[in-house]
DNA sequence: TGACAACAGTCCAAAATGGAAGGTACGGTT
DNA sequence: AACCGTACCTTCCATTTTGGACTGTTGTCA
């Protein structure tokens, strides 16, 4: 063993790394300050969503379970609907900030329906003309986004900005492939 | 109700849609003729893997699933290692066919943990140096996966190729993207 | 004859998924 | 004040999906 490889085990079992779902929890829960899973449902549905989505009932599942870790701290309204809300712990802020510093390497997969059919056999003009309305309408939401964001200007985190600009690349993208699929002859 | 639609339910339950991974497995089954899960986990490795994977434990499960559903049917090996293999029935075929006609519509997530960092407040140029190397060896791969297809020619299904052209495009975009992230300043 | 790599398949615990169903608060009627 | 409808909010669950650990098989080379 070459000097400064750690020991092969020790005394703490190696943490489990976040899952996606639970950065995602845990980020929008950083940008609220305290939340409830309906918040973050709000949340996620307007930001990260767009790139990646997560289930509704995993909102309410996954806190509890950053709560059980240590990563997270409960609530609950002493009156009323008797809600749970959920606050970043220190510890969550850590794991947090770790994961984000150095995510895992994973380029991600295009994984849309449209371009199953066009391995398979479909005749890409036709599905070319259901797919470029959708992302030209995707595109111009975007761009709105933007606008939006730009206006409102400082004092905003940078992320959901940034991660904006990669949708609009890719939107962009897709029009442009489905634009050339539209002269591709019938098979 | 209007003449020409049907009476609103009858003898035929609404048949289950396929899943996207039940299209992969008929697709692959009528590429090959005739294959056995590991042949359609190796099929899967260097083709529609790029943009849609497939776990190799589903491709043992999902061809029984749709010898249940009647699409495809087994054969066993006499002998050696006993191997099923699977091959699509002619309802499969009218399966398959109905759903490339008419895919869901669904425009895909982005879904990289990359993106997620950046929206999440990570350094955009940090996460960009580890990120476009691998999107620049990705693009090369599929560059050389169309020249190889355009060297072979006729005779192969056209599907493949079109797909690996969506790859190219959406390759380039994120290497615009993360370009582009390169010249913001750091957080 | 054994060792080893590549091949092939099974199994399972732990999640994700998505929808159905169930409660609660609230504003406005009558 | 009783009622209603709607929006809000939450839980539950059956079904898949998931990835990885584990087992066994075949063929090859020493």
């Amino acid at each position: 063993m070459t000097p400064g490889t750690p020991p092969p085990d020790a005394s703490t079992p190696p943490p489990e790394p976040l899952s996606p779902a639970q950065v995602i929890v845990l980020g929008l829960l950083r940008f609220a300050g305290r939340a409830t899973p309906y918040d973050l449902k709000q949340g996620v549905a307007g930001s990260v969503g767009n790139f990646w989505s997560v289930p509704h009932s995993q909102l309410y599942a996954e806190p509890d379970r950053l709560v059980a870790r240590g990563l997270a701290d409960v609530e609950q309204e002493p009156g009323g609907r008797r809600r749970k809300s959920y606050a970043v712990t220190p510890a969550g802020v850590a794991a947090l900030d770790a994961w984000v510093a150095d995510p895992p390497v994973d380029l991600g997969e295009l994984r849309t329906p449209a371009l199953l059919a066009v391995f398979f056999g479909a005749d890409p003009a036709v599905v070319a003309r259901t797919q470029l309305p959708q992302h030209r309408a995707k595109l111009e939401e975007y761009e709105r986004l933007i606008e939006a964001g730009a206006a409102a200007g400082e004092g905003v985190a940078r992320g959901p900005g940034l991660t904006l600009r990669a949708g609009v690349l890719s939107e962009r993208a897709w029009i442009a492939y489905w634009t050339e699929m539209l002269e591709e002859a019938a098979g």
